[in-house]
DNA sequence: ATAATTTGTTGAACAAGTTCAACCTTTCTA
DNA sequence: TAGAAAGGTTGAACTTGTTCAACAAATTAT
């Protein structure tokens, strides 16, 4: 009985430390983009949910209107599009320490384009869209954040797209293993090249050259 | 004497529904984004400068510390960097009701990587880096306002990179023509295909094949 | 109006990347 | 632990797009 107790009350206290350290982890990203009172950091970090999803299973699918925006924990996702050959295209990979959303269909509430699928069992924070919504009236600096964030997002979009057209496919796979070592360790060859805009095939044989 | 007065009356009078008028657009433009009210929509544009832009011009060149943002009201623009290879690279064109910034240099301070360039006789409305942090400041809707454009602006970039990704040069090309009928006109083939990631020269094919 | 420069077109040779098919290795699953 | 499924490698033929060079057409500056 008095055993029992204990797991119970170790199972508790291990909880909440782990609830404080996982929220840690996003008090500590968002801090990296705003200065911050600790009060609206507390509030904001309040709504985040967390999550556990297994390797290979789906955090939204294609079709789905999405409802939650999340920041990864622990773990490694994909998010990707089916186009209508068929092909997979990887906008971008996310793992620890990384924000997950479809910015799309989450402001406009219209059917995503985009799949997020765990590449390895994971944790997500998730904050669901009608608290968000929320949070941007109730405490003005998360529009900051997110404005911020956002403009972030694009100067890297824009880079991509320049690599894109400028470096050929080897130039693009020296620079992804060289700027996203532990997130390109995680990956497929497949995952990699569907990244990169080229086919596995041709990933292949690049590799060998490299050698 | 006369004459004189009346003429001078008459430029004054222009100069000011001018810039009404060119307000009227900005004003428009902001109120696709956001629900705000006319006394902060009036403070925003107070803040706008016009200026006229010689076709070649530059309004920003790489290396220089980008210490306006701007609006468009007339004319074109592209906006291009150099890479080492010393070939241009268009990230995107700007007419009519678009943004001018260079988010990057803008928000850090540090030499900018783009040039931006009038295609042709151009005005545009500017605002200085420290109005724009002023206005972050007084008017709290500003946030919102950009944290929007700016989250618009990457379901803009993800879909142009899945484009890259999955469509020929050709279909690509058709995209571009039918989704901005009105800047490409304005265009050579070589500021075209630079933005298409492809070759002037190959673009000419194209052109040639679809005939 | 003329010269100079930029832009567009075309062809031939070439390079980059794809496709398809075969085969091997690893990983998952019953 | 066997069988199935998924991932990786390789080669040959093919397609897409580049490079370079030459020339024609259109703009621009003088």
């Amino acid at each position: 009985m008095v055993f029992q107790i204990s797991i119970k009350y170790y199972t508790l206290v291990r909880r909440l430390t782990y609830s404080k350290m996982s929220h840690r982890l996003l008090k500590e990203n968002i801090k990296k983009h705003v200065r911050i009172n600790s009060k609206d950091l507390d509030t904001i970090c309040s709504f985040f949910e967390p999550k556990y999803i297994k390797k290979k299973e789906f955090l939204l699918t294609q079709g789905d209107i999405y409802k939650f925006e999340g920041f990864v924990l622990e773990g490694c996702f994909r998010v990707f599009t089916i186009d209508k050959k068929g092909n997979e295209n990887v906008l971008h990979f996310a793992s620890k320490d990384w924000w997950l959303m479809d910015i799309d269909s989450f402001m406009n509430q219209t059917p995503s384009h985009l799949n997020i699928q765990a590449l390895e069992d994971s944790q997500v924070l998730l904050i669901s869209r009608t608290d968000k919504l929320a949070l941007y009236e109730s405490v003005p600096i998360v529009e900051k954040l997110f404005r911020i964030m956002s403009q972030k997002a694009i100067v890297a979009w824009q880079r991509r797209l320049i690599r894109n057209h400028s470096l050929t496919a080897q130039e693009r796979y020296i620079h992804f293993i060289e700027n996203y070592p532990k997130i390109a360790s995680k990956l497929t060859d497949r995952q990699t090249s569907s990244y990169l805009g080229i086919t596995h095939e041709f990933l292949s044989k690049i590799k060998r050259s490299k050698k």
